[in-house]
DNA sequence: AGGCATTACGCTGGACGTAAAAATT
DNA sequence: AATTTTTACGTCCAGCGTAATGCCT
């Protein structure tokens, strides 16, 4: 049988052009290689080499064999690869969700019940969460109306945030209709809650900032408003009022599929 | 670096059921196995077996190893031969021929000028000797035509071949004409020789033998016509006498196209 | 003189088999 | 009792490196 680390030193041997330097390159001796060479021409049966007194170079065969053994080794690791990551995923819980807060819910939970699996998940629009459950790239799904299968998981209500002194803290409900044209702050990854802001707000500019700690301070230091959940509140900012929205879209019940 | 030696051994347990009965297929010992398959999972860095005090089994990591194993060991096999066909190929020279005695003449160069070439020939019809030469699965070419590159190899000649006492025997010369609607026996991989005969005689019926003694043995038994060539005069036989044809096309030029 | 491939040769680590253990049927 | 997997252990040789050879530039 062909040994595939030989293989490779033949591979080496094409690249580099001597066996002394594919001895360096594998650091081990040269009449090492030289035997490694002989071997795999006794593994194929045929002569891979023109050898001189103290040259050896590939012979037209040794060429057509790099180029296989090139593609062989390649389909190695490939062999090796995927065999790594199908059981990479069979340890792993793929979570799609629409929003931050199911996710965090969910997380915890499988953490506990399931302690031994990877979790990886990501947040996204409600159709990527619905095609990657329907193609069965996911093994859970957690979207805002109910798919076959899934059942009731959470529920989300959405509030407005803003300084004590902003216009809008005088009122002690809003709707989006009122909010619509105020700019706001909002943070990335909020998935489909994102779409719904942009939705019922098509006055408004979005102030989107990525990194969790800028926006900590962005909020402090702006009279800008943004948005809170009662899911959140427990990193309800000191100097800030929260007024519930009342529309009927911002009291969101999430579902959750699981295989 | 995978040893395919341990895959293959690896797919036989699949196949077989005990690491036992794997022993036995490859005449090694049970611990031989034994390590093999934990070097396996070493080699792949992941767990490939659900072990019991006396039993082990694949778990699904491990079924679907033995799936992308089975494959590669299949590429492997087919990397090996490639390189030994290419080999091959590299010490032969195919030759298409449209007749046999420009072939003979032929085999006799190649095996003196290049004795160290194997020669893989064949007697064919004229368009299959010119279609191999044109997409290159063909290293010489002979045909009754000249073609871009070929050089006339051999002249050739038509003889009637019958016994002295055969009507046909009277003439010192005959055309297709003559001698169509007689019956002939003839030899089978004449390649063009066959074709024009066909043509120019469409009256006559030919008694195929391919086997050469019992195509000698029907000649001396039967007084069937037959055919003969200046070519092959060495083998005449002894009771026969052989008639010229005068047509155009029973004086064949062959030409030898080579690369 | 320095670089290269190959042969000669001694050594060692890894791979094998035997024996035995432990469990299951 | 027979079968199966695995561990323990002793043996041995395949493969390694060093040294040396022969050759070329």
């Amino acid at each position: 049988m062909i040994d595939l680390n030989e293989l490779s030193q033949l591979v080496a041997f094409a690249d580099l052009g001597t066996l002394s330097r594919v001895a360096e390159e594998f650091h081990i001796s040269t009449p090492s290689i030289t035997r490694s060479m002989q071997h795999l021409e006794e593994a194929f049966g045929v002569p891979l080499f023109l050898r001189g007194k103290n040259k050896i170079e590939l012979n037209e065969t040794g060429k057509m064999a790099v180029a296989a053994a090139r593609t062989l080794l390649r389909e190695a690791e490939t062999t090796v690869r995927q065999v790594q990551e199908f059981d990479a995923r069979q340890h792993t819980i793929i979570i799609k969700s629409c929003a931050p807060a199911p996710l965090w819910e969910l997380q915890k939970d499988v953490n506990t019940q399931q302690p031994e699996m990877m979790v990886s998940s990501a947040i996204c629009q409600n159709r990527e969460v619905l095609s990657a459950w329907q193609d069965g790239s996911c093994d859970m799904a957690i979207l805002p109306f109910p798919i076959e299968g899934a059942q009731p998981f959470l529920k989300e209500n959405l509030f407005v945030c803003v300084p004590p002194d902003h216009e809008l803290a005088k009122y002690e409900a809003l709707t989006f209709a009122d909010i619509n044209g105020f700019n706001f702050l909002l943070r990335t990854e909020l998935g489909f809650w994102d779409t719904l802001c942009r939705e019922k707000m098509p006055a408004s500019k979005f102030l989107v900032q990525p990194d969790a700690m800028v926006f900590e301070e962005l909020v402090n230091a702006s009279s800008l408003p943004c948005f809170t959940t009662d899911y959140v509140r427990l990193r309800d900012y000191p100097n800030r009022v929260n007024i519930p929205l009342s529309d009927e879209e911002s009291h969101v019940t999430f579902y959750l599929a699981k295989r």
